[in-house]
RNA sequence: GGAGGUGUCGCCUAGUCCGGUCUAUGGCGCCGCACUGCUAAUGCGGUUCGGGUUAACCCCCGUCGAGAGUUCAAAUCUCUCCACCUCCGCCA
């Protein structure tokens, strides 16, 4: 939720955000004047309120007939108090969805334009190249489907038999692979000083919608439970971010740096048709997620740490990729600024999005009423959240396999992650 | 899942049976001031979280796990939900 003291004393600031977005300006005016509806029946209640409570001493204290003849004018006014309430529940009510649907605002940095306007800050390339584009190999590039059936590691018909489209069963080599990058981004997290953490993956609604995840389109791509009416999380962003809600944090203690494990569940409704082929777009997965609670001052270096962790991480494990900055008119509602890890995928000849980190400043904290006392010890504030994925597998898989491939459809596993493989090389294997 | 119990502004706690000066008591902690050679001790004052209003202070409203209800009036009565504790059942 947008900063009410800026929608309201500096709402130029958020019209330039909905520019920038490419939204629409109409969305500012509907909220400042459900805002003002909403202090003009705050104001009415709280007059009648004090009325009422002032009357209610009196009659505690009168006898008789002037007892009587208080409660004639009381009872009145309660009715006029039950009225006035109503209408200010429904003008809060009414503020709240058109302020919801106001968007962060976008800093400055952040490249204008839509989708396709994004900016490609870096290019990291091994020595050696990318696989089809600076090496071209002496045999036929396999995708990562294909590498899945020969080694015996992914079996996505029954994946759909037993559970549909979009799901697969990783089996032998594949799931060990799929683990140990578990585990390795895991360990990477925890050496960098990120509290690991296990979350719930079925949450009550407060915290889906404390995150944003309930919102017009994003409600779409999530799984609700109706009997329970919990929800199963997309990204452990959402139990991290709802962990401290509802809590006043020490500044001392900040950045407070947590690393969640743990399946997303997607329905990837409004996705028919896209990436159908193998396991770049699946309804579960298991992603190794970075989130931070800081001071918004803080927020901008931490934003930077995360990418140079995810750099590192994919570098780390020899994939070509590149960073691109997205631009405003493709970030969500809650970043104002978002970068991307893209990874080279051979089979595609193209880069592909395998991780991203978003600054969301105090727009999530707002929300879910994560604050922080103020140093001065006067008021508190909200703080700034981010996020960023370390790690989504299966999809990491399908560059690593790709990336690594050699004639005969082995696989050679890269070096940081064999101690947790304790296995060099994927080899085929024959198939039930 | 069944039976019983508990939930008060950081922590502990009074108040709930029997509705009204509850504008929620007291202690601990914390902050400020005074006193003190320093520390400690002591004294005085302040200390929930939101919202409205404000240049700021003041002031006003809401908030006793959450929500709804009864009533002129709810921490207090009724209902629903949530969390925790004890026991039983079931189960990795």
């Amino acid at each position: 939720m947008i900063d009410l003291q800026i929608l309201r004393k500096d709402p130029e600031l958020v019209r330039e955000a909905l520019k920038r977005r490419l939204m629409q300006p109409e969305l500012l005016d509907a909220a400042l004047a459900a805002d003002q509806q909403r202090r003009e029946s705050i104001a009415a209640f709280d007059t009648l309120r004090a009325e009422q409570k002032t009357l209610g001493k009196q009659v505690a204290q009168a006898q008789g007939e002037a007892k009587q003849a208080l409660l004639a004018r009381t009872k009145e006014l309660a009715e006029q108090v039950k009225q006035a309430e109503a209408a200010q529940t429904l003008a809060e009510a009414e503020f709240t969805k058109a302020a919801l649907m106001l968007p962060n605002l976008v800093l400055p940095e952040v490249p204008d334009g839509g989708e396709d306007d994004y900016v490609v800050l870096e290019e990291h390339l091994p020595p050696q190249g990318r696989l089809g584009k600076e090496i071209q190999p002496d045999f036929p590039i396999r995708d990562h489907v294909e590498l899945g059936r020969i080694l015996g590691g992914i079996d996505l018909e029954r994946g759909a038999k037993v559970s549909g489209s979009r799901f697969y069963f990783l089996t032998g080599q594949g799931a060990r692979l799929h683990s140990a990058v578990l585990a390795y981004a895991q360990k990477f997290a925890y050496d960098n000083g990120f509290t690991p953490v296990l979350p719930p993956v079925l949450v009550r609604p407060e915290a889906m919608a404390g995150t944003g995840y309930l919102d017009q389109t994003a409600a779409d791509n999530v799984y609700h439970l109706e009997l329970d009416d919990m929800y199963l999380v997309g990204t452990s962003e959402v139990p991290i971010a709802a962990y401290h809600g509802d809590e006043i944090l020490d500044p001392a203690s900040f950045p407070l740096r947590y690393s969640g494990t743990s399946p997303c569940f997607r329905r990837e409704a409004g996705a028919h048709g896209k990436d159908t082929r193998g396991v770049i777009r699946v309804h579960q997965f298991d992603k190794v997620e970075m989130f931070v609670f800081c001071s918004l001052e803080q927020a901008a270096a931490e934003h930077a740490r995360i990418l140079e962790m995810e750099k590192a991480f994919l570098t780390s494990l020899g994939l070509p990729f590149r960073v691109i900055d997205t631009a405003a008119g493709d970030l969500g509602l809650s970043a104002a600024r978002k970068f991307d890890c893209e990874a080279w995928f051979p089979s595609q000849d193209k880069y592909r999005e395998l991780t991203s980190t978003s600054n969301c400043l105090d727009f999530q904290a707002r929300r879910l009423r994560v604050r922080m006392r103020d140093a001065e010890g006067g008021d508190t504030r909200p703080v700034a959240t981010l996020n960023g994925t370390l790690i989504a597998v299966p999809r990491a898989l399908v560059p690593i396999m790709e990336n690594n491939q050699q004639a005969d459809g082995s696989v050679v596993v890269p070096e940081v992650l064999r101690p947790f493989l304790g296995q060099d090389v994927l080899e085929p294997v024959e198939v039930a």
